[in-house]
RNA sequence: GGGCGAUUAGCUCAGCGGGAGAGCAUCUGCCUUACAAGCAGGGGGUCGCAGGUUCAAAUCCUGCAUCGCCCACCA
């Protein structure tokens, strides 16, 4: 390895490049089952294929990524398994979209040549995303790529819906569904987004058919009056106890409706008086259900009104609400407006405001469902990280709904259902010739698609095979890890666990990790269509992938993380830093063969030790899947304590003659160290930065293999030892005293000095001798004068360290002022940690009720503040006689 | 209405019972033969507020304030 073979600055665009295609071509992300081995499995959360690459995505490819190479290095059979989500509504938008642009609509072409068109859209453009996937360095397995709707996930898709049919979990119904009139599809309860929005809250009288008299009613939709039919009130409020079974004729209607009595009715809530409308709100379908009442649709599915709206027919919801206010209002039947702030219902697609619809659809009866799927989490078969989303997941469940799984759309899982003239249903897997009822054969398919949550919630098993009893499933079922966004544990996350606990008989996945979620650095949700999201193509493209991914996770820790770019471009700057250290090894190698352990010296022992407990706390960070942590101490490692201390202490070792025995020895310690260390390193950091790892570890030739197969470092053989490192805490305070004294007097870099230290502590001299060519390297001094009494030389600086009296010897440079001002700041702060000290010491609940260790330390600490303040006050007073 | 989370240096965040930390920004000095994407040395914080528990509280408990998120049949 010769210095031009490596640049300067770390450039990752070819090198990512080199790599990533590399490792495709050898199939290194290939899984095999192998029953020697242990699985461990990924299934991605699969992104729509209208998506491209946001940061969320990033983050959590990231961590996947980590997770899966990690668990390759360990030995174990590593499957990711990749793919893209259909997205019903999503995608046919996308393509409608695209169809105006050309003057077309998707009835214009018809079913089936719309779903060619999105077919056609989809192997065109659907795919970015995977593209992007690889350029974050992603390790999936994409040999078992699958799409929600390629031929054998349909056919699981239709195997659930059969199977859920007949065993009863899946019925259609006419109920009051949630209705997008802009999609003009039903959408599911977790498919709403609520938004509090002001509105006003009208009260209007209905007059009695019976009398002058009237009762008030207070809505905030007054066009739905136009499908009035009761007007209800609490039994036990005695404001309306003598209405009840009275009736009122509804204004504008002039339709007789009756008063009924519902204990639903809150009787604090504006008038106690409500307006009944069961198509057209969610409570009052109940109320009509439990009192028989008609319901009456006046909307069509754009949200119009519709003929039952008598002469506002036509108009909009909006339209409506104006006309009917004005109408109430002429005819003096509005008593008063009052604003109100009340949550509305939002398609989570088109944001269009949802309308309560009354409709013929599909649902999946949810509670025989959810029992296992919240005892699985109960029992700990499958736990959250962190920890708290398990209350929401059961908050949830234990509450959950009917899932209403039918849409009006093209694009996706048609309903394996068929009708019969005879009114009967079909429901089957493979196209029927004849009704189930009747023996019939002029069967109608239902039109509607399925929810895409309902083929999404099947990923873990349909993506291995299922219902076909394969290799993979049996081997990689169920899943390690499912690592996610916090906004789908609804509508994915407890849809499959509670899937695969009646489909696979067994939970999807031990551990569903809840990543944060990405806000821009003023803490605002990432978007798009606001435009405050941020590209991670343009992100890996300034930084490189291995930079992004880093910098991602270093920062992912709160539960919202507001992202920073500054991470990134620290991570970029580490990156060079890895990249230069391993250019000052590569340079200096000399190949010594290195047959057996070498001697080492305290230093070389030392950065040993902080290299094992690295290792040993990361094992401990994965362990609690804090991925964040284990990279600031990566980070901490390489260049505050290797870079900064080892690599600069080892030069004098690497840069002597090599023309003795010692010299000798004393380079084959420090390669041993180097290669020690950076094969270890590389390793560990290897699922965090799989490029430029990949690229070093080949440069270095620790293998003929890549990285990826290499074995996960676990620092066999090597030693923690803390009073090692709390030694050489003290030679590095001792260097740091030094070099402050130098830049106090602002001696030149070239400026050789002389150093004599003092150490009362007679056990730590040996240690500190032997540490003296460290800190002449480190701090320029060409002498160190060591004794157990020193006399304080005259001319000097000086600084105390607990046993430590050190004396910069500067004749003719030292300025007495500044020297004066140092010592007195150091001698305040001392003091002030003393006065501290001595108040616990003094305190005797403290020295009689704290643990002993606790006290024994305060009262070390008190002995050595007390030293430095002596030696201090004393070099103080001496500071007077000197004279330059 | 219920629940969850956050509040620590100018900014983004660690720390979560015993001496206030990192990165960036800032100040000073350095193109020292790995790295100026760097090196060395500094400055900067009554850890949101008020109580409580404890010998000891940024750390545990209670209340409050502010911000954010989730859930709810807020007609």
């Amino acid at each position: 390895m010769t210095k031009s073979e490596l640049n300067t600055g770390y450039e990752p665009k070819d090198i990512e490049e080199k790599w990533y295609s590399k490792w495709l071509e050898s199939g290194q992300f290939t899984a095999k089952v192998d029953p020697a081995k242990e699985p461990f499995s990924i299934v991605i959360p699969p992104p729509n294929v209208t998506g491209s690459l946001h940061m969320g995505h990033a983050l959590n490819n990231t961590i996947q990524d980590i997770l899966i190479r990690k668990a390759r290095m360990e030995g174990k059979a590593a499957l990711w398994l990749p793919g893209t989500d259909h997205a019903g509504i999503a995608t046919q938008n996308v393509v409608e979209k695209e169809l105006a642009k050309e003057g077309l609509t998707k009835e214009a072409l018809g079913r089936s040549l719309f779903t060619l068109r999105v077919w056609k859209w989809k192997e065109e453009s659907g795919n970015t995303i995977i593209g992007q996937l690889k350029k974050m360095g992603c390790s999936c397995d994409w040999s078992r790529e699958r799409f929600t709707m390629d031929e054998g996930y349909s056919a699981a898709v239709k195997e659930v819906f059969v199977k859920l049919y007949d065993d009863g979990l899946i019925y259609r119904g006419n109920r009051i569904i949630n209705w997008c009139p802009r999609c003009l599809t039903a959408l599911s309860d977790i498919e709403v987004e609520h938004e509090d929005l002001e509105g006003h809250l009208w009260h209007i009288r209905y007059p009695l058919q019976s009398s002058a008299d009237h009762i008030i009613v207070a809505t905030t939709r007054p066009e739905t009056m136009l499908g009035d039919v009761a007007v209800a009130v609490n039994p036990a409020d005695p404001r309306y106890k003598d209405f009840i079974g009275k009736n009122l004729i509804l204004p504008l209607m002039d339709r007789v409706i009756p008063i009924i009595a519902d204990s639903s009715v809150d009787m604090d809530f504006g008038t106690g008086a409500v307006k009944v409308t069961p198509a057209h709100d969610m409570n009052d379908f109940e109320i009509g259900g439990r009192h028989g009442l008609e319901m009456i649709n006046i909307f069509s599915e754009a949200a119009k009104v519709n003929e039952s709206g008598g002469k506002y027919v036509g108009l909009n919801r909006y339209e409506a609400r104006k006309a009917v206010l004005s109408d109430l209002e002429e005819a003096g039947l509005v008593a008063k407006a009052v604003s109100h702030l009340h949550g509305v219902g939002h398609c989570y697609r088109c944001h269009t405001v949802i309308e309560p619809y009354l409709s013929d659809q599909w649902f999946v009866k949810m509670k025989p469902l959810a029992e296992p799927a919240i005892e699985a989490v109960k029992d700990g078969r499958i736990r959250f990280s962190p920890k708290r989303w398990e209350k929401v997941y059961f908050d949830w469940m234990e509450n959950i709904k009917d899932w209403c799984i039918s849409r009006q759309l093209w694009w996706g899982h048609q309903i394996p259902a068929w009708y019969c003239e005879c009114g009967g249903v079909t429901v089957t897997t493979s196209n029927p010739t004849q009704c189930s009822s009747c023996g019939g054969s002029n069967l109608i398919q239902d039109e509607d698609v399925l929810d895409t949550w309902f083929s999404s919630a099947l990923w873990p098993f349909a993506t291995m095979g299922w219902p076909k009893e394969t290799e993979d499933l049996k081997f990689f079922y169920p899943t390690s890890v499912l690592s996610t966004a916090r906004d789908i544990i609804y509508l994915w996350v407890a849809r499959m666990i509670m899937m695969g606990l009646k489909f696979m008989n067994d939970i999807p996945y031990h551990t569903v990790i809840v990543h944060p979620t990405v806000m821009t650095i003023d803490g605002k949700r990432m978007s798009k269509s606001l435009g405050t999201g941020v590209d991670p193509l343009d992100l890996i493209e300034k930084y490189g992938s291995d930079a992004t991914r880093f910098g991602l996770i270093i920062q992912s820790q709160a539960q919202d993380m507001r992202f920073s770019e500054e991470k990134l471009e620290m991570s970029r700057n580490f990156v060079n830093k890895i990249w230069n250290a391993s250019r000052l090894i590569l340079m200096n190698l000399k190949g010594h063969e290195v047959g057996s352990i070498p001697e080492l010296d305290r230093a070389d022992l030392w950065i040993l030790s902080k290299f094992k407990k690295l290792l040993r706390e990361s094992n401990d960070d994965f362990a609690n899947n804090n991925l964040s942590q284990t990279a600031k101490r990566i980070y901490d490692f390489f260049w505050g304590e290797f870079c900064d201390w080892y690599l600069e202490i080892s030069k004098s070792r690497l840069y002597a003659k090599d023309d003795d025995e010692k010299a000798r020895a004393g380079r084959v310690s420090v390669e041993y160290i180097y290669l020690t260390v950076m094969n270890g390193f590389l390793r560990l950091l290897h699922p965090f930065m799989p490029f430029v790892t990949e690229e070093i570890w080949s440069r270095f030739g620790f293998s003929d293999e890549s990285i990826i197969f290499s074995p996960w470092p676990l620092g066999e053989g090597l030693l923690e030892d803390d009073s090692l490192e709390a030694d050489f805490e003290r030679i590095k305070d001792i260097v740091v005293a030094i070099r402050s004294i130098r830049a106090s007097f602002s001696l030149a870099p070239s400026k050789e000095i002389e150093v004599k230290i003092e150490c009362a502590d007679s056990s730590k001299i040996e240690f500190l001798a032997s540490a003296s060519t460290y800190i002449s390297a480190l701090t320029g001094a060409k002498e160190i004068e060591i004794k157990d009494k020193l006399k304080a030389p005259k001319k000097a600086a000086a600084a105390a360290l607990g046993p430590f009296q050190i004396y910069v010897l500067l004749e003719g440079l030292i300025d007495v002022d500044v020297e004066r001002e140092r010592l007195e700041k150091r001698l305040a702060s001392i003091e002030a940690d003393l006065s501290l000290v001595l108040g616990k010491l003094m305190n005797d609940n403290f020295t009689s009720k704290a643990p002993k260790d606790v006290v024994e330390k305060e009262r070390a600490k008190k002995a050595e503040l007390t030293l430095e303040k002596e030696k201090i006050a004393l070099q103080l007073s001496q500071l007077g006689d000197l004279r330059f």
